[in-house]
DNA sequence: GATGAGCGG
């Protein structure tokens, strides 16, 4: 947390940089709990505000066409993908309340492993 | 047509 700072910019330039870096594990960020109507450019929208963001990415059904309902987020830094974590991670977009984590390394065709005991999910800095 | 934790290509 505290890795967001306002500048001092005018109501309609709000800008946010991303400062003290919580624990930059990578940066692509896992983002489920998404609508089923949020799209690439929603999630891009909402989350270009706190860096640069390279590639987002929304899985959808093969067969239905629908949203899986989650997505990827690529930051081209580490830092503000962190920030971006801790600021998104519980909002809401469109209505629905987002679940932001770093993006695990999973292996084609494997099952989903969550590393436990991972700095990727602790906020201890200090 | 619906669903609601999860980790793509």
């Amino acid at each position: 947390m505290f890795g967001l700072r306002r500048l001092s910019f005018p109501a309609h330039q709000l800008r946010y940089y991303c400062a003290l870096s919580s624990t930059p594990i990578s940066s692509r960020l896992f983002v489920g709990g998404l609508s089923w109507g949020v799209d690439e450019k929603s999630l891009k929208d909402a989350f270009s505000s706190f860096g640069e963001v390279t590639e987002v990415r929304i899985m959808y059904d093969k067969n239905t066409g629908r949203s899986r309902g989650f997505g990827f987020v690529h930051f081209s830094n580490d830092n503000n993908a962190s920030c971006a974590k801790d600021a998104m991670d519980g909002k809401a977009l469109l209505g629905r309340p987002l679940r932001v984590t770093f993006a695990i390394d999973k292996v084609r065709g494997g099952p989903v492993v969550i590393p436990r005991l991972s700095n990727g999910v602790n906020e201890a800095t200090n």
